[in-house]
RNA sequence: CGGUGAGUAGCGCAGCCUGGUAGCGCACCUGCCUUGGGAGCAGGGGGUCGCUGGUUCGAUUCCAGUCUCACCGACCA
């Protein structure tokens, strides 16, 4: 490709309403493009990465047996009515009406069309285990667009769904999915985990997600530095053993604590830590029903737990209001003692053993000291309802401790089980000619935002530094002076060389001042750049410099060419 | 949805308080010069000042409405 000929609209300056570095980096690389809220063109040198990465998904699908096609964007609302999501899934989902004034929805994921079709054509235990896959647009509605290509509203997924005969076989389809996706991340150099996730919106039994790591990442996920067990927070269970009782209970003492609104300010008033108390929350459901959640004052609540536990869909914090007729008490002195209205009570794990501790007193300016679990109140259930924090012990091995990452979700793997064949009645007859209801698993991938998520984990002050497998091209050639006729046939020479090999070449034929080149080539992250000038020329020579090391060799012309060759076939060569 | 702020040339911004018909840097075009890390000189093109209405002799500037965008909040009892 000729430099001169193509698209790449680069950016000195950083756009001001771009704040990580990935989003900052795709704008000045003249890879996208906003177009609304969340919404981008892509660009040509970012169509390519995308296509790149779409490319090694495909292969690694089909390697695994999945088959792709492709599904309509926009759906009809009877199947989201039938699955009952056109009324769970809120604002998120794109709603709008044909002509006719029949409701549809851009899709943000195709459970139900995928389910549709299956149920219409798939009738015997014989036609299974299948696994469609699709790489398309889909629209979610997000609250707050941000970030790029990283939350944007239409974005580029490959989703791809399984149907089983049953749990067992599901199972089976399931770890053949997480497998692909070990290695399509593998493939593209990123350094990511695979975690245990809570399924969400989606639904069905368990899930993983496959975290890039990067500090501007907006998932929270733990792992285990001695096991293979790694979570995301809002999923990651608390593992932390009982603390013994360690002190005799004391008579139970009401005491004044004037203004003392919050946990860090109850703690110091009384000279005890945080990790002492026991802090006090109320929640609602959609309905109005109000649960009251306990933990020990230093804990946060994972709403996802508590939700959970409880069975309710959509769970928010209790207003003002809410408080006080529930507990008789404004803000910042609640406690499970005492209370106004009969309610649910549900205590951490670790609030269980728990001595002489500190609780609001409903009572404004009022606390309760020397609180005792079970003797001064009984939760009706505890149940682990915690953050974990870093250096828990681990869940699993016990042994040891967990540590925090900030994570990018690039992919989503779920065991729906018969959730959606259930709702749609999608069911196919067994050997025994028995009509059973179909497993169902679906597995997605974030294109965009992976390829932003790469340049987030691998860039440095002068821009991209892709990885050969997903970038625009793998090498250019710099011309250094293009009114230097010597130089420009070599550099062509060179070019059509390579080209031949099967390397894709961006040939900076511009007629700009070397540093121009120079700084653009770093910009849009080529991993490798060979420069043609007339001094090196007359040695027979070019300079090859890797992107990423910062390495310079200068090399005789066909031994350039044939270490490019050589470097770019290995790279893309992927090893099982 | 709430709070804050911003819409002036392709991008980044100034001007607005104190009304008189718009400017800077980068980018772009022409010419000269230059060619190993975003050069220099000279000349030039480009703006319904987000939109609608109001006040005024006159509005980018003041007022009202509206649209769009960005940032913050939804880690707390």
């Amino acid at each position: 490709m000729l430099y001169s000929r193509y698209f790449i609209p680069t950016v000195k300056e950083t756009p001001s309403d771009a704040e990580v570095i990935s989003h900052q980096l795709m704008l000045r690389a003249g890879m996208i493009r906003k177009l609304s809220a969340g919404i981008y063109n892509y660009l040509p040198m970012g169509l390519r990465s995308i296509r790149k990465f779409e490319n090694i998904v495909r292969e690694e699908m089909n390697k695994a047996d999945a088959i792709e096609m492709l599904m309509p964007s926009v759906q009809p609302a009877e199947l989201w009515q039938e699955s009952g999501r056109w009324a769970f899934y809120g604002k998120e989902l794109l709603r709008f009406k044909d002509r006719k004034d029949a409701d549809f929805c851009m899709g943000p994921t195709h459970e139900e069309v995928i389910t549709d079709m299956v149920r219409r054509e798939i009738k015997s235990y014989r036609q299974m285990p299948i696994n469609f896959y699709q790489v398309q647009t889909k629209f979610r509605d997000e609250i707050r667009p941000r970030f790029g290509l990283m939350r944007g509203r239409e974005f580029i997924m490959k989703d791809a769904y399984s149907f089983d005969v049953d749990s067992l076989a599901a199972d089976k389809s399931y770890d053949k999915m997480y497998n692909a996706y070990m290695r399509i991340f593998e493939r593209c150099g990123l350094n990511f985990r695979a975690v245990e996730a809570d399924t969400g919106s989606i639904g069905g039994s368990s899930s993983h997600e496959f975290m890039v790591l990067a500090d501007s990442g907006e998932d929270a996920i733990v792992s285990c530095d001695a096991c293979r067990y790694a979570a995301n927070v809002e999923k990651a269970e608390s593992g932390a053993p009982l603390q013994p009782v360690s002190a005799e209970p004391l008579p139970i003492q009401k005491t004044a604590t004037p203004n003392m609104k919050t946990i860090a300010d109850v703690a110091a008033f009384l000279g005890l830590t945080s990790d002492l108390t026991v802090k006090t929350l109320v929640y609602c459901s959609e309905e109005g029903d109000t649960v009251m959640a306990l933990l020990r004052g230093d804990h946060e609540l994972n709403e996802i737990k508590l939700k959970n536990s409880l069975g309710w869909n959509e769970i928010r914090m209790a207003t003002e209001e809410e408080i006080l007729r529930l507990t008789g008490s404004p803000i910042g002195f609640l406690g499970p003692l005492e209370l106004k209205e009969k309610t649910t009570v549900i205590a951490d794990l670790l609030v269980r053993n728990m001595v002489n501790t500190v609780v609001g007193a409903n009572e404004i300016d009022m606390h309760f000291c020397n609180v005792n679990p079970s003797r001064d109140f009984t939760p009706d259930r505890y149940v682990d309802i915690r953050n974990v924090v870093a250096n828990d012990s681990c869940p699993r091995c016990h042994e040891g401790k967990l540590e925090m990452w900030r994570g990018i979700e690039v992919g989503h793997v779920f065991k729906l089980g018969t959730k959606y064949s259930q709702s749609l009645n999608a069911t196919y007859l067994d050997a025994n000619g028995k009509e059973q209801f179909i497993f169902m698993g679906c597995y997605g991938i974030g294109i965009g935002r992976t390829v932003a998520a790469s340049i987030e984990q691998n860039h440095d002050d002068n821009g991209i530094i892709f990885p050969i497998p997903i970038a625009p091209f793998h090498c250019s050639v710099v011309a250094i002076n293009a009114k230097d006729k010597g130089v420009m046939a070599e550099s062509e020479e060179i070019y059509l060389k390579l080209e031949e090999l099967g390397i894709e070449v961006l040939f900076d034929d511009r007629d700009e001042r070397p540093g121009v080149k120079f700084k653009d080539n770093d910009l849009i992250g080529i991993p490798l750049r060979l420069v043609v000038g007339s001094k090196g020329l007359a040695e027979g020579k070019v300079e090859l410099k890797i992107r990423a090391t910062g390495e310079v060799m200068s090399l005789p012309i066909e031994e350039a060419i044939a270490m490019v060759h050589q470097m770019v076939t290995s790279a893309l060569k992927y090893k099982e």
